[in-house]
DNA sequence: CTTATGTATTGACGTATTTGAATATGTCAA
DNA sequence: TTGACATATTCAAATACGTCAATACATAAG
């Protein structure tokens, strides 16, 4: 994953009603009431279009899967893709974030003494 | 961290040319030629105006730091700021990063069988 | 003082995003 | 069929964002 395609899936993160629905949903298959666009929208307080929208991002970033079940739609979260995307993040800035999460050390990163000015 | 501070983290890591940039920044203070502001400006091709415009969303962020001398000014990356943030995505979502980029189990995230339709 | 260099800021421009209202589509119940 | 409900889409308005050009500011060198 390029740094185009990573800003691409935070993008879809960067937004307090889309990591508010994500907090909601279940990580399984999960077809219970509680779990539907209206339901989404009553617990957030938000119009039901919103959620819509705010849902169609989170499906074209692979962040949710759902299943229509006579009039509902059931959303529940991809964990797969939202892990990769925190470790994918770590990598791009050499975190190893499953250890510690400090920095992978980088030899060359030391002080230069010899600055013309200090 | 509540959703609407992580959104405004994530949202300033949500830029391919602001990852590329903290990719390319050292983890501790660092005033060699190449972390001032021209070169990373030469390093990724583009306007030095434009390189200094995502530094200060960067720097808003506290995602890097940086020390002017003479006429330069080097940038580091705020190591510690980067991997909360990466930490505190995955606790919003119940991940732990940590252990295993595997969402922690919720023991009601089972299937309701008992919908009118099925 | 004048000039050159490095960085930051400003303003303009086009594009993208967010929101709400209205509406369309699909499904069920009566 | 009609009405009610659940969801998605469309549209318009407001806002936010990324980029570029011009310029301002600061520092250093001569």
């Amino acid at each position: 994953m390029d740094e185009n395609s990573l800003s691409l899936s935070l993008k879809a993160l960067a937004d307090p009603v889309r990591l508010r629905i994500l907090a909601l949903l279940p990580d399984e298959a999960n077809c219970e009431h509680g779990n539907n666009v209206s339901q989404l929208a009553m617990k957030l307080d938000m119009p039901q279009p919103s959620i819509s929208h705010h849902l169609k991002i989170l499906r074209s970033a692979e962040f949710v899967d759902y299943q229509k079940m006579c009039r509902d739609v059931f959303y529940w979260r991809n964990a797969q893709k939202l892990s990769e995307v925190c470790l994918t993040l770590g990598e791009s800035l050499n975190f190893d974030l499953r250890e510690s999460g400090k920095p992978i050390a980088k030899p060359d990163a030391r002080i230069e003494e010899q600055h013309p000015s200090i």
